[in-house]
DNA sequence: CTCTATTTTTAGATATGTCTAAAAATAATT
DNA sequence: AATTATTTTTAGACATATCTAAAAATAGAG
């Protein structure tokens, strides 16, 4: 059946908050990812409900059915394969495909998104590290953690962020790290958590804001 | 200032309209065109000439202004750098490509197109031999004639198509004539202007239905 | 030049998606 | 358990873009 820009959007805010969250998602949550009053995400339930795309239970909130899933995963694949023809082919930095990739993903067209899959060699991770939904909306999921959780004396490979936000975005470019960038946790300060890495040869000292926002794999 | 997608449909259409009658745009001819009932139009058309990218009279039909010509011609050439990217590197045939351009032709990133043309190679025709137009809005006009308008004994080059429906473009696809096709006209009949063809060293006749939508060059 | 046909505009209605303000339900405190 | 605080929903309004039906203006025929 047939969705509209919004309830896409919808569909993906509910569907972040449900993978970060675990449990129902509530109206307040998707009203303040999507940037709406929670009487306009009451009244965009009712009618996702009555698409069979989420479960909804008034004041007890929304859960995705299979099909809603199936949608929202489709539109994130969009998304993250966007985000890689914008990286590799039309020289974008990581920081500046957000909002063209916000943008793109609502494209409608199957021949586009496969033939733009192989276009781009079907590629596994979009440019911020985040896994890209094959056809069938399977993900792969990987066993990475956050550098935060990183112990000392070990090395790490950083394999993708949290925030992708253009600012911390930037930030890690300032400090020439990126995507396969590797880490050594030299030190960890026990009153802030602040941690004293080795990056590129150069020793650096990260807060714990920075280091929750950083996925990393063990070497 | 911001044009909505609806908006920017209204202004390619009256672009278009104008082009082929050289007259004021009527209200009917815009309805035609995008499909809606009059009344709809004129609704849009008030809402044009409060943002001036028309200049509207009641009952005297619109033109665009200098700032809604720039605005039109700035969608096609989205839309053209958009049929050439899935033409060349999607592997799209060329009458698969308008419905999808039509949607990405409304993106807004002017990084993105500015490197999309790059990525292209700069290119000068869509995959129908429409002229892209360049940043400044500057449209590269060549003295193009319709196959009807021939010369027997003169030969040609099939340089365009005005009928880009995929209907028209699969009969062109069966014939095996495309964008450089050489074409010498060998006869024409009087009665109804159907033309005798020699292309690709076969001889096929043509009615003007046909030849009224193919665009050539003398060689 | 007058009457008719066509085109265009207006008036009023509908659908989507949003908001504010108020009411209802649930959760948290005392 | 009762009261207060928070969350969620409803009610009513507004903006966009569309429609049908009716009125007004223009164009065309005789
Ligand atoms: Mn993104
Ligand atoms: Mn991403
Ligand atoms: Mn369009
Ligand atoms: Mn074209």
């Amino acid at each position: 059946m047939f969705t509209t820009l919004t309830e896409e959007n919808y569909l993906k805010a509910i569907y972040h908050i449900s993978q970060s969250s675990g449990t129902d998602v509530s109206t307040n949550a998707i009203a303040k990812q999507i940037d709406a009053k929670a009487s306009s995400v009451t009244d965009m339930l009712k009618k996702l409900a009555d698409k069979n795309l989420i479960t909804y239970i008034k004041y007890k909130g929304v859960n995705l059915t299979e099909k809603g899933r199936q949608a929202a995963v489709y539109i994130i694949r969009k998304h993250r394969l966007w985000e890689v023809f914008l990286v590799d082919k039309l020289n974008f930095s990581w920081d500046e495909v957000h909002d063209v990739a916000e943008q793109l993903e609502h494209i409608k067209s199957q021949k586009l998104i496969s033939e733009l899959d192989a276009f781009l060699d079907f590629p596994t991770h979009d440019p911020h590290g985040d896994p890209i939904p094959d056809e069938n909306g399977q993900i792969q999921r990987t066993n990475k953690i956050m550098l935060s959780q990183a112990q000392i004396g070990n090395s790490y490979t950083c394999v993708g962020v949290i925030d992708s936000s253009s600012e911390f975005l930037k930030y890690l470019d300032k400090h020439q790290i990126g995507i396969g960038t590797q880490i050594q946790v030299e030190a960890i300060e026990e009153f802030d958590h602040s941690m004293s890495l080795k990056i590129n040869t150069k020793i650096m000292v990260m807060s714990k804001a920075i280091t929750n926002n950083i996925y990393v794999k063990s070497i």
